[in-house]
DNA sequence: GTCTATAGAACGATAGAC
DNA sequence: GTCTATCGTTCTATAGAC
């Protein structure tokens, strides 16, 4: 309470705003779109029903505000350490030990992707916003792998485009797997494969 | 209408049971787990929810009894191409040319997949039992592997379990990319990427 | 007549909307 | 806080196979 009269009214409605989405995001990741009650948000968010609907017409303006949100954000990305040109064994082995955290701190993030890919399937309005998204972020990639390989003077073993698709695709789905089933992603399936698919 | 009276009790029994998954796995693909009442199963099936408890304890078995009816259907898969021998190129080629199709024809199946491991991501009884499927997968994988390697006298690249779960993550990450964003996962995505990581 | 798969009403809980 | 809808589940009655 150090500032009791420095927010506008605006300033206030921005905030509790904020607030309602983060709870969202939250419960949304953890509990799924029809698993999450709009009395769920709002109590995680320290606020009523009311505040909701006085923030979002309902539910489905706030996911998709919520999905917006999402697609601004930035994706957990490795981006900068792959450019640096470090050796790809030592790169992939950094990687690999971050992981684990890497997968329990973005599970949130990650659980929500899914959900939104889940909702794309049933929803071409929001595929095609997601496909943007997708897009751009393996332009992304093999703009990096791009850099990367052209520092060290050394040719990439498959087409840069393709090569990124693959990363993601690897990536994800290792993500998934690892979610549901961590036993088998063992030490070293994620350095390995990455130093595999990268040796050039 | 051709046999009225033709069917013994376990008969008609296993029949309304059949009725039951299929009307449930559309509807599951198509609205979600959550999307969908049991009301709605058994309507679609044409029966009553009765039918649906008398066959399975309750929602969640019923999802469940779906999940291993299409994972015991779909075992046969590319394995005996991967143990057949022929070269990684021919092999890979040929999976890569039954992929588009493949994509669209299991498409119910992906999203009712991905909304298995959203659930089993939030549901701990769901999640060990998607585990054990996933780790049954992937022996089987490295199985094939293994005497794939063997019969042609190789060395894998990567530690043979290690290989099988990177090739799990990649296919299904690449088929999650691909229902979402199907402009990146271009020709030869696939092929190239199982060629280099299957090369020994 | 007995048994049981199924129909369908009834219940308690909870949701979204306002 | 209220109102209405709907859900998963339980319970009971019944029709038809044995």
């Amino acid at each position: 309470m150090a500032q009791k009269r420095r927010l506008t009214r605006d300033e206030a409605k921005a905030q509790t705003r904020r607030a309602l989405l983060e709870a969202a995001a939250e419960q949304f990741a953890r509990h799924g779109f029809n698993g999450v009650s709009i009395d769920a948000v709002a109590e995680a968010a320290g606020y009523t029903k009311g505040a909701v609907y006085a923030h979002f017409s309902n539910k489905d303006e706030l996911y998709l505000a919520l999905l917006d949100d999402h697609l601004s954000g930035e994706a957990p990305g490795a981006t900068e350490q792959l450019e640096s040109g470090a050796s790809i064994e030592s790169f992939a082995g950094d990687l690999e030990e971050a992981l684990p955290g890497q997968i329990e701190s973005t599970r949130d993030w990650g659980s929500l992707t899914f959900e939104f890919i889940l909702h794309s399937m049933r929803d071409d309005s929001v595929r095609g916003r997601l496909a943007e998204r997708f897009v751009r972020a393996r332009d992304d990639y093999a703009a990096s792998l791009e850099k990367r390989y052209a520092a060290n003077g050394e040719d990439p073993p498959i087409e840069i485009e393709k090569l990124a698709t693959a990363l993601m695709a690897f990536e994800n789905g290792l993500s998934m797997i690892g979610f549901v089933c961590p036993e088998i992603v063992t030490d070293g399936v994620y350095s390995a494969t990455l130093a595999r698919l990268l040796d050039p």
